[in-house]
DNA sequence: TTGTATGCGTTATCAT
DNA sequence: ATGATAACGCATACAA
């Protein structure tokens, strides 16, 4: 029962000998060099009838890059699962690799284990750079970019370690303070919030923003902590909310997922949004159009932003001077019939 | 402005000399091999010292192997921004990759460039085999793996041309078949159905189940076609329909999302589910729960899909004999409160 | 058990 | 413009 042996691929070797020219010229035609039109035309023949592919392990060797980008998704369960905004950063960074002629490596990881084998697979050469979403402080996968000195950048705000990596990200405070204001200027007098992901940046940042906005009239106790950006969070959070104060007129739910939680809360409870409370989400998601009113909320540029990263990381490779800043990018207000 | 030299990182050579040994005893504590307990803790403490961290290319090189399994996703955009299932089915593939000590690379073809790339990618010997989700027929990445006899296998019908690929799915026939008949079972008269991606395997697979199941009563002109799994073309199916034949009072959505989408016009149209009409959907997606009633539908064991497929994948890897066959993976049924 | 030597498939440097 | 030849970093068959 031995393995069944690879059928050996022609190599530069084989083309040569059957164009009858050595192989150097023939990694001339495949890279671009000089070389006369017939002895292209023979090569080229040649690469055809062998059917020859060139090996990349074999390049990336002695070229010492590898013309891939992972993109790293860190949490993959509410990442991949939950996150309305991460498929749409991901085609965003594609876009201008795939134009920058880069493949971009998507590496999953979701568990101790992963996270060895990726480090690992990072620190083989298998890319040249990184793009890196929701990362924790103090992630492992962090510390081992940063000491490989891989060029690389952050979706969202980088862990305070590492302030060489550039981040691209979203003004979470500002959004969150904007809508807020709005929300209370449409009158409302107990206005609450659903802060999600707390021990993420985004998510303690748009609680900032939040109490920013409502200065004195804060009130701790109308803030209700829940772990994820998701509906459910959003159903747990209201509830909780309701059960301490019947008299919220207004919430403002961290992420639209947990709007759309809080609105099922709300009418369950025989209370119609925008008329007895007004609910404003944040991300501008699919979810926004879901619910029963459409979500006000805070637009994410997501494709932008993974355009962005990408073309952060790609400066970089350049090695272009001076080393590329943080970017934020504008989150425009969307104003629907939810508040 | 010169591009950052890199610097230059520690090979096998740098730790021989560091612990004063030579570089095909290193090589032989890395891979395990006879190697006194001596020498074994001289090269350990070598290897902290220095910093060595392997070179993947040079290892794949020579060993012709790169221990890493492609992850393709075609058409990425109602893949990754609309399939509800794709990110589970990751998940599940990781898990086994994982274990054994395999890396997913997931890559994503958005563009006629992004497929000639991620072919030279596959080409280039970075990954040992592939899993592939919802190839179209005639993809020309599927022609590549089957030409490069890279160990592969399909997630959902593969096409017709490469039987030598294995695939693992589900029954759609059967499936839209028992979901079909239990919908009739409740008494409905008029059935009809919200037919999407008839381009696909599972699509038309859905829509051949329906009839099937309907036998003579199948109408024609109570099946919408509609393009995506998506909940736009719920909307737009279900206004078709109604629009066609107002007195339809139950109908089968191609998935959850198309399901939920149709709940909505129905509601906009003053009919209530089940009552008026029975709505029905497919995959069991976080859609299901989401809906206003929670839907009945089709349970798809998507991260059971993608452990399958990778074992497929390593189980070739390995040169089992003899060859992995096709495996479909069953599908309860969920009845909830739409119909 | 350990050291030596060779090859993996490319690109790059040098003559020619 | 082209042909030899030396790296690239590692694994391994063979010799010691």
């Amino acid at each position: 029962m031995a393995p069944p042996s690879k059928p050996r691929r022609a190599t530069v070797h084989d083309v040569a000998a059957a164009a009858g020219i050595s192989r150097g010229t023939v990694s001339r035609v495949l890279n671009g060099g000089y070389v006369s039109a017939e002895a292209r035309a023979a090569i080229e023949a040649a690469i055809a009838q062998v059917g020859y592919v060139p090996n990349t392990a074999a390049r990336n060797l002695v070229m010492r890059r590898s013309q891939a980008v992972g993109f790293l998704a860190l949490e993959p369960h509410s990442l991949l699962l939950d996150d309305p905004n991460i498929g749409a950063i991901m085609l965003g960074a594609n876009e201008v690799l795939s134009v920058a002629d880069h493949q971009m490596v998507n590496l999953v990881v979701d568990s101790a284990r992963d996270t060895e084998r990726v480090a690992r697979y990072l620190s083989g050469g298998f890319v040249d750079g990184a793009i890196i979403v929701s990362a924790r402080t103090h992630d492992p996968i962090t510390r081992v970019i940063a000491e490989l000195g891989l060029p690389a950048t952050f979706v969202g705000h980088p862990p305070d370690l590492h302030r060489s990596i550039p981040f691209v990200g979203i003004d979470n405070v500002g959004s969150a303070r904007a809508i807020t204001t709005r929300l209370a200027a449409t009158g409302r007098r107990h206005l609450a919030m659903i802060a999600a992901a707390l021990d993420r940046d985004s998510g303690a940042d748009r609680l900032t923003g939040f109490r920013e906005a409502l200065g004195d009239r804060f009130d701790p106790r109308l803030v209700a902590e829940v772990p994820l950006y998701d509906y459910a969070s959003g159903v747990k959070g209201m509830r909780e909310l309701l059960a301490r104060e019947p008299r919220i007129d207004g919430v403002f739910a961290a992420s639209d997922a947990v709007a759309a939680g809080a609105l099922e809360v709300l009418r369950d409870a025989g209370r119609t949004a925008p008329a007895d409370v007004g609910v404003v989400g944040f991300d501008d998601s699919t979810w926004a159009l879901r619910t029963q009113p459409p979500l006000s909320t805070v637009h994410q540029p997501a494709r932008e932003i993974g355009r962005n990263a990408a073309e952060l990381v790609l400066r970089q490779l350049r090695g272009e001077e001076p080393a590329p800043g943080n970017v934020l990018l504008p989150t425009p207000i969307v104003w629907r019939d939810s508040a």
